[in-house]
RNA sequence: UCCCCUGUAGCUCAGCUGGCAGAGCAAGUGGCUGUUAACCACUGGGUCCGGUGUUCGAACCACCGCGGGGGAGCCA
């Protein structure tokens, strides 16, 4: 394979033959010279490719430079040199060209300019050759790998859950129906019969891996999920997607303390992976979109990590009642309004919440001796609010059984997810975190919607 | 699902009280002794989202529909 432009750029800059192969960023021409900037996605920066006045007056390399507009596809042999120019280090002093791929300037759909992230939005199969989503492609890269050092490191086992289920697993919200039913047919008819279905009962896309993760923690000890995930709830925001990469860690013999301890390690982990590896990417980021992105994550890696209770928090708020559209009092789901007021205002920075009231969490959720929180922990941001929800569950049988019987759940349903505590059982502990939400986190990009590469959302599935 | 904003050239947008369709960038052409969001000059470029209505006259006003954005709720 021919060297990426990464490679090329960070060599010793002794001059060498070279071959460059990649996608025209920008041409610009004087009298004296032709500049080509190729670019090929390993990396943010762009080669300059130079081509003399004796090259580009030939008329068959003339013709070829004609016809490589922005978006075209080259490759050229050269020698990389010390560039005399004063924006690069260094640069191809070009023999040759080769135009492999022409993108006609007519109706190629993007200029050497910048575009707004809404239009790139509706050419998603494009977008990826701009800047800013060649970055967010790379940094996403870079945290899915560390996701899997930070787990791998720490004898964790990478567990695949299934993305099918057959059972509305924590109530975590609309599913998405699987069905090799013919639909139209129908609703012509009138007539369902799920023993006609492929499974024979009704099936659903996952809306979480927990259920089923908990299953191998209580055999591997420490195990974790990363997959995708599936919510058909009607959410038009710029933090919620119908299908998206969901990180769920379970530890076997944990109570609430190790599991926050994970998930500030975990947080700590990858917002130092991602200033060290992805220093270029990330400084676009706070040049273009985020200013004071890296601050920010600079004083995060340092480990300022602030903690309280649910009851402390809502005693916080309450100072602040006429600040907020929506009164906080005890028992209250805490708003948006309320979280971005703690972690922006009272804390300034990432903030975990614990013990929040029984009523408002869900059924695993361990119950606490005071008989009205569980013992729950949410992480939350500045900017957005909830990256990470997580609790030590319920492993005392009599009390999971009470608590699904009190949420009017189906018991039968949760036969298996009981067996756990029937035999063998052990407090447990886990958390989920959107993948996505981490990477709005970590590059500064305000729409979920710009952070994966083909969003889904409602009435959203092109490409 | 609810609330608010918005839709005009390839892109970003201006368009006053209803009176001839505009700018910047992009593109094309020419110029320019190394440019780097290159620069300078010129040129071409329009279903004013769609429909209906009001009016002598609608990009502009009203109603319906569709698209986009932001916020809320649900959550990760």
């Amino acid at each position: 394979m021919t060297p990426t432009i990464k490679e090329l750029l960070s060599s010793k800059s002794e001059e060498r033959p070279v071959r460059v192969k990649g996608w025209v960023r920008t041409k610009r021409q004087t009298k004296s010279a032709v500049f080509l900037e190729v670019n090929d996605g390993s990396c943010m920066a762009n080669i300059q490719c130079v081509f003399s006045p004796e090259q580009f007056s030939a008329p068959a390399l003339a013709a070829e430079l004609e016809r490589c507009g922005t978006g075209a596809s080259v490759q050229i042999d050269g020698r990389l040199i010390h560039s005399p120019g004063a924006g690069q280090k260094l640069e191809v002093a070009a023999n040759s060209l080769k135009l492999i791929g022409e993108a006609p300037a007519e109706s190629y759909p993007l200029q050497k300019k910048a575009h707004s992230l809404e239009f790139l939005r509706e050419i998603a199969h494009l977008r990826p050759r701009t800047n800013t989503f060649g970055a967010v492609a790379r940094v996403r890269n870079r945290m899915a790998f560390a996701v899997h050092q930070f787990f791998q490191e720490r004898g964790f086992c990478y567990v695949h859950t299934p993305i099918i289920t057959a059972s509305d697993a924590e109530g975590a919200g609309a599913m998405f129906q699987v069905t090799t039913l013919d639909l139209e047919r129908i609703a012509s008819q009138g007539k369902l019969d799920y023993e006609a279905d492929f499974f024979g009962k009704p099936a659903f896309l996952t809306v979480s891996g927990q259920l089923n993760v908990e299953t191998y923690c209580q055999s591997m000890g420490r195990v974790y999920t990363f997959g995708p995930t599936f919510r058909a709830e009607n959410s038009n925001t710029t933090r919620h997607l119908s299908e998206f990469w969901m990180i769920e860690p379970e530890v076997a013999f944990a109570e609430l303390e190790d599991n926050i301890e994970l998930a500030k390690d975990f947080i700590l982990h990858l917002v130092k992976v991602a200033l060290e590896d992805c220093g270029e990417d990330l400084s676009f980021f706070d040049a273009r979109i985020q200013p004071g992105l890296i601050d920010g994550l600079r004083k995060v890696a340092e480990g300022s990590f602030n903690r309280m209770s649910y009851t402390q928090a809502v005693k916080e708020l309450e100072k602040h009642v006429d600040q907020f559209e929506f009164k906080p009092y005890w028992g209250c789901d805490l708003q948006s309004e309320h979280e971005k007021f703690l972690t922006e205002k009272v804390v300034g920075g990432p903030l975990v919440v614990t013990d929040y009231p029984k009523e408002i969490k869900a059924f695993y959720m361990k119950q606490n001796d005071d008989g009205r929180t569980v013992a729950a922990m949410d992480v939350l941001v500045p900017r957005f609010g909830e990256i990470i929800g997580g609790s030590e569950r319920e492993w005392r049988l009599d009390r999971l059984e009470n608590r699904i019987k009190e949420g009017g759940l189906n018991i039968d349903t949760y036969k298996w997810y009981l067996d756990l505590r029937r035999f063998g059982s052990t407090p447990h502990s886990g958390f989920g975190l959107g993948f996505e939400r981490l990477l709005l986190y970590v590059t500064g990009m305000t729409n979920i919607r710009d952070v994966i590469p083909f969003p889904r959302a409602p009435r959203q599935a092109d490409f």
